[in-house]
DNA sequence: ATATTATTTTAGACAAGTCTAAAATTTATT
DNA sequence: AATAAATTTTAGACTTGTCTAAAATAATAT
């Protein structure tokens, strides 16, 4: 079993390498993990002797297929909880990312997958990040902004970038709530506001400005 | 804050001063965290320099007030999470332990308080063990073993004493669980076995061996 | 191509929690 | 009450993860 710390290691890398898609530095590794670059140094040395990273000194560093594999049991866990608190403890979106990270680190296999099929294996979190598989495979359902799909698409809400209060209450009120199907019936040409059907029920019209601040997936 | 080792140790304490009723040893304590009595000594002088235990060299140990409050918060949370495993994820009685060591140490009073409101307030855990309350008092409600009620009392399950799989399995298929309700249909001298009906169904029989393991609150 | 700057690593130290072996203290035995 | 036995504490050391300061390496600028 990896500690506490090792996990956040490997979590802060793994986010770097896919965010740049190249080796990561240490720098950046002890900005993501608070702490110093020699600290950094110090743990890259334990991960390499236990083979969750490559990692040549100088020359940055990339998760092995071991460490990956870690990491993204750690993710995995990371947003299950967050989305078991948000939708079962009805947390904020914005409440709950320090709380998962204390949760993220609990050991049982068996815990995590009861969660998960509580949640009725949910595909991405409450910030629309994908959720990997209980075998660590991520089916990357990339999510996109509404204002990026085309007429008669069909596609889940996953998640908004705007998180403010206002914005929340707006989406609750017009019926627009993580995890439904949304299908675009019209685009208007003029503001490009969209026309949109919730849960194959209520046709909504909502502006540009807040197609521009949901995230979706393809059906 | 206390360190996730300082918590497991005032937890230990806790039980172990409510177990005998007077101060414990550092053998006891090492025996109960699982560590030598040496390591214990040293965690002593800490607690007591945070002023959480009240500590005389070689004459044992127990809780201050500040100590007490804080054992008291670690164990409603375990029992709160061992109660939200059993009763929301269908873990059985004796799977939850582990998990729940884990859970208690995870800091977030929001968090606590939602799985509280979620499980409805309970007042006693999967085992019959009183649940302390958000102020850290323990509204003790005696559970007494299902032998010594008497005919026609009525009560509900709260725990059990034998804790083995094998016990618990048993009382799984007699139908008999947390919460359920019990009345004493009659008391068979000859054996002090027992005919009880189940949540005014099931007629069924238990012997003294088991009623002497069933704990269970006056309803 | 060399000097300057930025990054990374090493060296040595510290805090938390642990250990074993030895010393101090308490408890039990005769 | 003196000795033996058990318990508890101290002393010194180890591990994990951290730090600062100095040295090594790489990147940038002239």
């Amino acid at each position: 079993m990896n500690s506490f710390t090792e996990e956040n290691y490997l979590k802060a890398i793994y986010k770097l390498v896919q965010l740049s898609g190249l080796a990561v530095s240490t720098n950046a590794i002890a900005e993501k993990v608070n702490t110093s670059a020699a600290s950094v140094t110090d743990m890259l040395k334990k991960l390499s002797d236990k083979k969750l990273i490559h990692y040549k000194k100088y020359q940055g560093v990339t998760l092995s297929s071991k460490g990956e594999k870690a990491a993204l049991k750690i993710i995995r866990k990371h947003r299950l909880w967050e989305m078991f608190l948000v939708d079962i403890l009805d947390f904020k979106w914005d409440e709950v990312h320090d709380i998962a990270e204390q949760l993220e680190h609990v050991n049982s296999d068996k815990l995590i997958e009861k969660i998960d099929k509580f949640l009725n294996h949910p595909i991405v979190d409450p910030h629309g990040d994908p959720i990997p598989d209980a075998n660590g495979k991520l089916n990357n359902p990339k999510s996109h902004l509404l204002s990026f799909f085309n007429k008669n698409d069909v596609c889940i809400i996953t998640g908004v970038v705007d998180h403010s209060t206002s914005f929340l209450q707006y989406l609750d009120k017009s019926g627009i709530a993580l995890g439904h199907e949304i299908k675009i019936k019209d685009i208007i040409k003029f503001d490009r506001s969209l026309k949109i059907t919730i849960n194959k029920g209520n046709n909504v019209f909502i502006s540009n400005d807040v197609a521009k601040n949901i995230l979706a997936i393809n059906k």
